[in-house]
DNA sequence: CTGGTACGTTACCGACCGGTAACATCGTTG
DNA sequence: CAACGATGTTACCGGTCGGTAACGTACCAG
């Protein structure tokens, strides 16, 4: 639905490089009611709040938003596309090493939830508060989450261990609950620095031993057997 | 649903005119109030649907409750009780065994997770919705976290965690990432199947290497190692 | 019967919210 | 200059929400 097609005529053809002047107006707007969704919720902010705080006002909103639900929906995607690419970074500082990437991961995150601009993740929080009726911004989160999850399996499976589904969704845990923590305890005061030196354990737990074969048998039978 | 739980009129010689049987109609507003809150969140619900969905209406609702601020306080104090009930009953089904109680109550949890009414954690989900403003509310919200928080460190002390602290907060990202995963994964799909082996794993890391031949072979000097 | 208690019903209020119409303004461009 | 597009301003609409007033009613106790 992102789908901004307005008058897309020969004025950008002429101006060439130069953005046509999309409309600064808009990213003003936009880039509002992005930093007051995360802090305020998405139920807790009101266009006219938005528009207001952007300098602007409620006619200008509607004149480059067709509605608050297209202005929540962009704002989600803007969110998971700014998340990966955070992500990828984080990951290229260290190519052909998911062991090292993974934990490149975490010591991103940690460093973020040292930010105090920093409430947690927030396509989660977004599922957090909308109902299950708004079923295409749950669709949206939901395919968000799976992705970080099949990404968590590849590294996992990237880096040898025995069980890369097992090992990735413990990842995730980890990921998400120092997300969930962030929201609630100030700001260096949360368990999430617990997190890297969990992951490093766990990975530690998953892997074969080193330059040997796996005929060890005893040694990650904790978690490779489950309950 | 139906909840006509009537037969409790015999106490009502023993007090007074004052204090009977609190009044039925406000228990099963606050029951209706309590579930519509836990699954459409705090500001997806009104007073009104409440009312209603519990057969009554607004004017009796606001009878039994000052206002809905007062009625959503008091939501979340009764989730905590909840709460903190389930935690104990966990708890206490391995009196003495610090580590098997942490590995009930992430059992425990996983059974919750596999309930279809089950969508995470209700304080953690109101502190995502709450805005900063709501003082009274995150207030709560934080001191519950923070009691979650020393309990696990009590238990990963008491079960002689070389880093109680860190173990202790290295669950509690486990307990809350299955809880913030849940919100987003429908019933048996999510990651939270991995807490528990990532539980045992990393108690397994944190504890000094046994000595004794016990009752279950574990392989924790894999991971005792590393960090 | 009388009175009080608990509850239901209707109507209403002010505030806010999402969304729209009509018009004024200003800068650019031809 | 004139025309146009992008933006600001004001007013308004219908709906919802939190909250209240007034009144009716069923039941229980003395």
């Amino acid at each position: 639905m992102s789908g901004d097609k307005t008058g897309i005529s020969r004025s950008d053809v002429d101006l060439g490089p130069c953005a046509p002047t999309k409309s600064r107006v808009r990213d003003r707007i936009f880039e509002t009611a992005c930093e007051l969704f995360y802090r305020h919720g998405i139920h807790g902010v009101g266009v006219d709040e938005i528009a207001a705080e952007a300098g602007s006002n409620k006619m200008s909103f509607y004149r480059s938003f067709a509605s608050k639900d297209a202005l929540v929906t962009e704002y989600l995607r803007e969110q998971e596309r700014e998340y990966w690419a955070w992500w990828d970074e984080a990951v290229a500082r260290h190519p052909g090493d998911p062991r090292r990437q993974v934990e490149a991961l975490f010591e991103a995150q940690f460093e973020i939830a040292l930010t105090n601009s920093c409430r947690g993740c927030a396509l989660g929080n977004a599922a957090a508060e909308i109902s299950d009726d708004e079923d295409e911004l749950s669709t949206l989160v939901r395919a968000y989450k799976e992705k970080v999850r099949r990404r968590l399996h590849g590294m996992a499976s990237a880096m040898g261990a025995r069980d890369p589904e097992r090992l990735g969704d413990a990842l995730m845990l980890l990921l998400d609950g120092g997300y969930f923590t962030r929201l609630v305890f100030p700001l260096g005061s949360g368990p999430i620095s617990a997190a890297l030196p969990a992951v490093r354990a766990l990975i530690d737990a998953h892997l074969p031993p080193r330059r040997s074969a796996d005929a060890l048998p005893d040694a990650a039978q904790t978690v490779a057997a489950g309950k």
